[in-house]
RNA sequence: GGGCCUGUAGCUCAAUUGGUUAGAGCAGAGCGCUCAUAACGCUUUGGUUGCGGGUUCAAGUCCUGCCGGGCCUACCA
């Protein structure tokens, strides 16, 4: 049995993320666990919340929490999120986690028996009124080129130039506005990327069938100027996994901790030990570990291409690094953005659908059909109220839903609520299967290769071909001479059902669990042979005529979302 | 500034990597059907592929210049 380890990038802790969010990562992400599982793989599919690094310190304080309280919150705010879109972690764990903790602090402890972490004295600006270290961005001050008064300290957003904090005029920190900043000196660790050049080089350049997204980004990296930099990878924060040496106190680093982004991909790794911990499974390591069972394990990760550098190289780098024999990852599925209403979704501004409203106004198979059938796979992607209406009320109301609509309601009037027996297989029907044999053979090829949107088109079409079949065989016409003929085309019909239901789950599965358990089908498995798939239901099998699937958008309620959702969160 | 990506029908996207007449869905138009959520099916309008040069027997595809959009640029994550 194949065994697929998918890990979908962790978000933020610091708030409700928004529409882009989702479909750039986790949705993506669950349509693929969803279906190596339907295709019987052995699956761990992981997620958890990234939770350390200034702005989540800064969210707490803001809401007036500490931060660990804060975070313990926000996670089970995400986690409720992320159920509600029906996104089927096999854990949903957290950076901050005791496991992470002595994972982090193990992969230092390897890097550093192995000569690659080096130590740095530095100058970082300090902030008296703050109690902190401010990074970069968080001073504020006047542009030294243009005179732009809010010049924050890695750039100047007005004129673009790329600032150091100490050019600025009259800095202040960004945080509370004080001005008592001084320049104090400070050591940290950085992880000795150079070392692993050649390595990460390798590496990349035998990844032939990663998307060009994701390859041109890590060749960046590793051929800019003097190429691949070393990294620092410790912060001055509270909040953190505690620098250590393994088990042991690093001399030099007390009160430091491990930079966010070296801790957040441990976590990946760490989250397996979690939901081991949790007792979901056991033996976590035949995950992770070559050495332990994870030799025939292929690896996939999905993230928006803003985390591609991260994932292609600081990662892989602290797994090589540590000269232990840990998986890396096969594949890398990275996503452009989505965009609202020509513009960006912004979550500083409000603007745009953020997750806990879109599950408030509409049902999660509607966003997950709308944005996986959109995910902006090769370009940013554009979500404007009224393709959400037109293509979510077509698709899924007339396409799929009035389908089935239309052929249980037309039994039940004709045979009652059972699948009617006589009659044998028109040569409608046989062309019908024949028709959706093919595509079934497209639909899982694209599925294979993670072609998202062509799947999602595949998959409609097979719908439609429900539809024209009804069209030609026409068993309201054929049940006045020939009722025999009507109920064969319509057994059929019912049958395609649960098929549909089977095939659509990785996109919709709450629609299609509702859909089985109308069909008295629950048990439906992944169709191979669909001239056997389309006589599960025999006749006799009796079902229920289900509500209605999908209830279509109207007009009103479009447009007062869009209003609603045009600019500052209520 | 530098690097990379990108621009195709009113809209959202394709085009087997240089090969016939650039295709789908939606929207629009016409016809049909009456089982169904005013749903479904069939037919159909619509393109100087951002603009200008070039290479080639052949260019949406390759080169070049310009115009527009995006991402990254290493202390946000």
């Amino acid at each position: 049995m194949p065994r697929t380890l998918i890990t979908s990038a962790i978000p933020y802790i610091n708030g409700i993320k928004h529409l882009g969010n989702l479909v750039g990562s986790q949705l993506p992400a669950d349509l693929y666990a969803r279906y190596c599982r339907a295709r019987g793989d052995e699956v761990l599919f992981l997620c958890s919340t990234d939770e350390h690094g200034t702005p989540a310190e800064l969210a707490a304080a803001k809401a007036g929490k500490p931060v660990d309280e804060f975070c313990a919150e926000m996670h089970e705010v995400q986690a409720e999120i992320g159920k509600g879109f029906g996104l089927s972690f096999d854990h949903f764990g957290r950076s901050s986690s005791p496991q992470n903790h002595r994972l982090t602090q193990h992969f230092a402890g390897a890097l550093a028996d192995n000569g690659l972490i080096g130590e740095v004295s530095e100058k970082q600006v300090y902030s008296n009124a703050d109690g902190r270290f401010l990074p970069d961005r968080y001073i504020e001050g006047t542009c030294p080129n243009c005179g732009y008064d809010k010049a924050r300290g890695d750039q100047c957003e007005n004129c673009t130039k790329q600032l150091d904090p100490t050019d600025l005029i009259e800095p202040r920190s960004a945080i509370s506005g004080s001005t008592d900043l001084e320049v104090r000196e400070t050591k940290h660790l950085y992880l000795k990327q150079r070392s692993l050049r050649d390595d990460l080089s390798k590496w990349i350049d035998s990844k032939a069938d990663w998307p060009v997204l994701t390859t041109s980004i890590a060749k960046k990296w590793l051929n800019d100027g003097d190429g691949l930099q070393d990294r620092g990878i410790t912060r001055d924060l509270h909040w953190g996994v505690p620098v250590k040496k393994g088990t042991e106190d690093w001399p030099g680093m007390e009160g430091k901790v491990f930079y966010v982004w070296f801790d957040a991909p441990i976590e990946y790794i760490a989250c397996a030990e979690e939901w081991q911990d949790a007792g979901k499974g056991e033996n976590w390591e035949r995950w992770w570990r070559t050495d332990k069972g994870a030799e025939d394990v292929r690896y996939v990760q999905f993230m928006g291409k803003d985390n591609v550098p991260f994932h292609t190289l600081s990662f892989p780098a602290t797994l090589l690094g540590s000269g232990e024999p840990w998986k890396l990852v096969d594949y890398i599925k990275s996503f452009n953005y989505l965009n609202y209403e020509g513009g960006q979704f912004s979550t500083s501004q409000g603007r745009g659908v953020f997750q806990d409203q879109a599950l408030e106004i509409l049902p999660a198979d509607y966003w997950r059909w709308w944005l996986l059938s959109h995910a902006p796979e090769t370009n940013d992607t554009e979500f404007t109220w009224e393709t959400f209406q037109q293509d979510v009320n077509k698709d899924l109301a007339d396409v799929l839903g009035n389908f089935v609509s239309r052929v249980t309601k037309f039994c039940r009037s004709k045979w009652g609520e059972e699948v009617p027996a006589g009659g044998e297989l028109s040569d409608n029907g046989k062309a019908l299967i024949d028709e959706l044999q093919a595509k079934l053979t497209e639909y899982t090829a694209q599925m294979d290769a993670i072609e998202v949107r062509r799947a999602a088109a595949t998959l409609r079409s097979m719908w439609v071909a429900g539809n024209e079949f009804l069209q030609s065989a026409a068993p309201w016409t054929s049940f006045k001479q020939d009722p025999e003929a009507a109920a064969a085309d319509i057994r059929l019909a019912l049958n395609l059902i649960p098929v549909y239901a089977v095939l659509s789950a990785p996109f919709i599965p709450f629609s299609a669990a509702r859909m089985l358990a109308d069909m008295g089908a629950e048990g439906a498995a992944w169709p191979t042979d669909l001239s056997a798939a389309l006589i599960a239901l025999p006749p006799g099998h009796a079902f229920t005529v289900p509500d209605v699937l999908f209830a279509k958008i109207p007009d009103e309620d479009r447009e007062s979302w869009a209003a609603r959702f045009s600019g500052t969160r209520t």
